[in-house]
DNA sequence: TTAATATTTGAACATTTATTAAAATGTTTA
DNA sequence: TAAACATTTTAATAAATGTTCAAATATTAA
């Protein structure tokens, strides 16, 4: 019973919401983009390619919480993690990106 | 330089990210959907559409933060003040959160 | 088994965010 | 002008976030 367009239950709005405070943060923009384009890849190559005095903690946090929140997966070789996108859909998310906002 | 196929720099990136930020929570997804429906709209009947004890002040806070960032704009009619989505554009990303995710 | 490497975890801290209530502002109506 | 209405602003507070460092864990190599 509903005439709308764009028809989201709050559910969905709840988990959208979610997954998009997952991600909103340069870094992790950064982290999918590398992924998107070399995937899987390890902890510390990941590390260096985002560059610029990365942390290997710090990433890890990011990791690990993109990663609890169901946007990320990973899988352990040897003493390398390898971290992987979840659900590459999520990367429409760029092509808005481009052409929405104040560009 | 670059053969990345989501060519998008870092400034784009920082931009991308506070835009995502801006809209990351339930009631502002809300807002955004109403208002794709029924633009432009004041506050109160916002409020009365979010429903679930919205509170006005709070409304008001959301919608000033999403006019700080350039998400909507407003109009001042009498003693209401209309808010309106900046850029329509954005909405695309209710496509994108139908379709990405681990629904 | 010890040393080296890769990653995670936890604590500490500063910053930001969300929520609520109360007071302030501005506009219209009586 | 005073009262009523719509919205904003400010302050207070709790909760979440991001960063860094040090310590812990796990795996492999010597």
């Amino acid at each position: 019973m509903n005439t709308n367009t764009t028809d989201i239950t709050r559910d969905q709005m709840e988990h959208a919401a979610k997954v998009l405070k997952t991600i909103a943060h340069p870094v992790k923009l950064e982290i999918l983009q590398i992924l998107a384009e070399n995937e899987p890849m390890d902890v510390s190559s990941l590390c260096g390619h985002v560059g610029m005095g990365c942390q290997i903690s710090m990433m890890s946090h990011h990791l690990a919480k993109m990663k609890d929140n169901g946007v990320l997966s990973s899988e352990k070789r040897g003493k390398q993690v390898f971290y992987s996108i979840a659900n590459r859909n999520l990367l429409n998310i760029f092509h808005c990106i481009e052409n929405c906002g104040d560009n």
